[in-house]
DNA sequence: GAACTCATGGAAAACCTTTTCCATAAAGAG
DNA sequence: CTCTTTATGGAAAAGGTTTTCCATGAGTTC
């Protein structure tokens, strides 16, 4: 009932010999006359062959297979990464496949061991690290496995057991979104924090600190509201900063979801943005330019990132020249109207 | 340099055959004394072995990997499904990659392709059928030869191809709009198409047309504008409109993207919605709820759809009973502020 | 105590390729 | 005319599993 045609059926419809079939799908170094290539390509056509994948990746220990981990598909950050990745090594006939772990330990540390056991030929950690430690031990332990089976590693934000990091810079994206502000006139900045165990809500939270100091400014820590990178998030915090109207003129939060709730629940309490309090997010989510006011942020070049990861993959593992080891990315900040110039 | 752990290496270490080490690695029926499982399981885990998936898809004809294409992951509408057919299936250690194709008919074909190289357990094609005769025809033989190879395939929106298809009642969506808009005294309705070459576009309208038909409406084709499912789409869709402004009292666009640029540049042109015109998307994209204002819209159920195709791909493959071949989908309608009630 | 049955385990073939090594004949070199 | 290359092709091993079939010994049954 399963149909079964190997390259021995090929073989002898061509007569000639599974070896000779091998050479000219792989179009092997090895000279094979013009006729027999001829007559090896008409069977292969007539039968409809298509060489079995595992078999070839059994022997030249190669899966064809790029894993990529992601917390969210839904998150267009995210999607944009897989995309670019994909985008590149679909030419190259790998397939890319994802796992969404909602940033949940248990499953990202199933994920990668089943890219281990799929041998997986490359493996694209996303995200940042979560900061378990009982996460880090063993996800120290299972990327060594990987590695010690061949495969690269790619860590998106300082993921510390890749082989190659490749950081958005998340200070610099805050200070950036400080300086900004600053230069309209807003002194009393607000931050919304993203979820804890993240690095990357260290790191952006690190940038807001660091901003603060440069500015010689004081920490407010009313201002200052732990939250979780959802829009509901968002809602709460803007409830939570109620209290304090008149200590902020500006608020910075640490993804776009978070601020487009912000927006919400200040419009649903009467408070205008940005007449009344700028708002700033990171990642120009594609809701971000339908919001109203539409969102400022901070574009992350997701996409651009991810096509960036393809082609390190496909450099690494298709060509034998020495890849770059960095990469950069750039950020760009987008002016829409949730901001107030107060200059004016 | 490479490691390779194999089942030998265990086997050698348990003092014990590979058969034996397969045999608990499976759970086989076949009796192995505890003491020996044990031994062969202290083995494996000191030598931190995963059996080689390739190896053992070889031998059972059975990949693992599961298919999805889809025009486009950053569309929620497809991460969605994505994503829950991935979570069904990551439990029962299938990997499932995903192919952007951007509705491109090339594209489209060289994933079927690759898909069957891979031998895939199952593929699921998404988005709806491409209407273009070479596609169609080269599409169905791909399918046939995935068949044929024992790949299940699944059809999400009325695939001619699949061995099961899954409907969401486009017609029946656009119905339910227009019946809402009806009831809340809208007469004379606009409708904003999506690309020509989509099934989904043509079911969508011919809803449309079936439900002027059924309320005796008269067709006006002012108000009927092609457009392409995107954002700016919308937008243009809107100028367009905005010759005919006193001929209807509102619109429904045949997705959310376009009913977002709608409102945007609605809003743009000084047109108040609802107030002046309303305006009803389907899809339910995430974007809608923060939206001004948030978009009435009918929600695709994509996330439970996802799931349902996972589960359907769990019991065809994973089970021997047979699986229920109807799977049924509801659709909803989300009620917002961007529809006026003309009763009051 | 003979004949079965059952629990347990292993040997070897099979899955479908690629790769290494060898074979043959024709062509070129001297 | 012999020796060496070169072009072309095949045989067989290897890759890491699963599966079929067989072997052994112990326990049961009469």
């Amino acid at each position: 009932m399963i149909k079964k045609i190997s390259i021995k059926d090929v073989a002898k419809l061509a007569n000639v010999s599974p070896t000779t079939v091998s050479r000219v799908i792989n179009n092997s170094d090895h000279p094979v006359s013009p006729e027999t290539k001829a007559a090896v390509e008409k069977a292969i056509k007539e039968l409809n062959f298509q060489p079995n994948r595992m078999a070839q990746g059994l022997i030249t220990n190669r899966s064809g297979i790029i894993g990529i981990i992601i917390h969210d598909i839904s998150d267009a950050y995210f999607a944009e990464i897989v995309k670019g990745v994909q985008e590149v090594l679909f030419d190259y006939d790998y397939i890319v496949n994802i796992y969404n772990t909602y940033r949940n330990v248990d499953k990202e540390l199933r994920a990668v061991n089943m890219l281990i056991a799929n041998r997986a030929d490359a493996v694209v950690l996303t995200g940042g690290t979560l900061l378990d430690s009982y996460y880090k031990e063993k996800m120290q332990q299972y990327i060594e496995e990987l590695k010690s089976y061949g495969s690269i590693v790619i860590g998106v934000t300082s993921h510390p057991f890749a082989i190659k990091n490749i950081k958005i810079g998340n200070e610099y994206i805050v200070k950036t979104i400080y300086n900004y502000l600053a230069s309209k006139g807003h002194q009393k900045i607000a931050y919304i924090n993203g979820p804890e165990l993240l690095s990357t809500t260290q790191n952006r939270f690190s940038g807001y600190k660091q901003a603060l100091l440069e500015r010689k400014a004081v920490i407010n820590k009313n201002l200052i509201i732990k939250s979780d990178f959802t829009f509901m998030g968002g809602r709460k915090a803007a409830l939570e900063l109620l209290d304090h109207l008149g200590e902020f003129t500006a608020v910075i939060a640490s993804n776009d979801e978070l601020a487009l709730g912000l927006i919400w629940e200040f419009k649903n309490q009467g408070i205008k943005v940005p007449e009344d309090v700028s708002v700033v997010g990171i990642g120009n989510n594609p809701a971000a330019k339908y919001s109203y006011p539409p969102l400022t942020t901070v574009a992350l070049p997701s996409y651009q990132l991810g096509v960036q990861i393809g082609e390190y993959i496909k450099n690494s593992l298709y060509s034998t020249k020495v890849v770059d080891d960095e990469i950069e990315v750039q950020v760009s900040l987008i002016e829409r109207e949730s901001v107030r110039d107060l200059n004016r």
